[in-house]
DNA sequence: CATATAATTCTACAGTGTAGAATTATATGT
DNA sequence: ACATATAATTCTACACTGTAGAATTATATG
């Protein structure tokens, strides 16, 4: 009776094998996330890419750098406001490009939910820096000053994520896909509105 | 040689030898939490209270029960409000008031991170309850619609949760309490004024 | 005096991240 | 062509986590 579990062949691999990448750890990564809505472990992650939970140390210093990577990529597609100041309808564009951006970012969120402590402790700030400059571009119309703009952007942030913290910590599985509060939006759009100039 | 680890007296105590109580759990584990700044194992708890980890168990079901009585315990120093409406002054101490509320409950936060998912993925509202109550007596005098008092607590408690995550996860050790954001609180307080029909 | 119950400790399991060494294939230098 | 370095992988092992289950001892109850 010879002993047969797993046992693959050690050492570096032939180069006709399909190699590991980053690519594909996050790839994979992103898949469980989606599938089971919480960060994997790294030995669920090295199952799914049947390799030994070592070999994901070559890529990534340690899970939090995966992490912060996975997050980075994740970002990116947040939603890309249109050039609003040009448009006719821009009085009121901006209102439904400030949602589009909110029910995007939190969408974001919440399909995955435990990356959000990774992105608020990340040290480039890239991630913050993309929302904020999104946010401006669409509140330009409202010609507000600097100082205001910038205290409505802490106050929506911080919210959002309280929010989708929130909806993360009520786990009922139903794949409803999370709504902005549109009551609080609206309380939230009507504070900006006053304060406008344009 | 004979084993000369720890080895207490196994089985129940005699009644002389003082016991442990649920209480003295907890007031431990605010200790410790407190120390450390993250929610101690259960390891750790036991340790610091000279006794098996497993005795734990036999006055809380599982580690989460434990922190939500925690969290309860902990929830009840919020700041308590004056009643504001017979105040001379009260045209602009509910903004004081406010503050004083709003730094309460992040001071809280801020002390017991990691017990902020335990607070929000608690089936008892009662937190929540007690949170809102206050928030609605100090706005008593700005005779606002009861939907726009429920608009703006949503927007401001998830605020806060926001902001307390994010300060707790740049974990930048200083014992710097954590204020609330000034600028912030008086963008909200100015749109929470402009509705005002008092 | 037997039996039940209360309060504790011990052992053990399955899971986590990950350090360190062994292993094998390829690349590079002489 | 051969030695040596480096790249990419697996294995083993450690220290940690929460906690189930059984053993143990003291007290309470019938």
């Amino acid at each position: 009776m010879t002993k047969v579990v797993k046992q693959k062949q050690r050492g570096r691999p032939k180069q006709n094998a399909n190699s590991l990448t980053k690519q594909k750890i996050l790839l994979q990564a992103t898949a469980l996330q989606q599938e089971s809505g919480k960060v994997p472990s790294i030995r669920q992650l090295a199952a799914a890419l049947q390799v030994d939970p070592m070999a994901i140390y070559y890529y990534f210093d340690n899970k939090n750098a995966l992490l912060e990577a996975l997050t980075l990529t994740l970002i990116e597609g947040i939603y890309q406001p249109q050039a609003s100041e040009l448009d006719p309808l821009s009085n009121h564009f901006w209102k439904w490009e400030l949602t589009r951006l909110c029910e995007s970012y939190l969408l974001l969120l919440q399909q995955n939910a435990g990356l959000l402590t990774t992105l608020l402790s990340m040290k480039t700030h890239g991630p913050a820096e993309l929302f904020s400059q999104r946010f401006s571009l669409i509140l330009r119309p409202l010609n507000l000053s600097q100082e205001h703009i910038e205290q409505a952007l802490h106050l929506l942030v911080d919210y959002l994520h309280g929010f989708a913290l929130a909806v993360s910590c009520n786990k009922t599985e139903d794949p409803l896909t999370m709504r902005v509060d549109d009551k609080v939006m609206a309380f939230f759009v009507d504070a900006l509105a006053a304060k406008s100039t344009g």
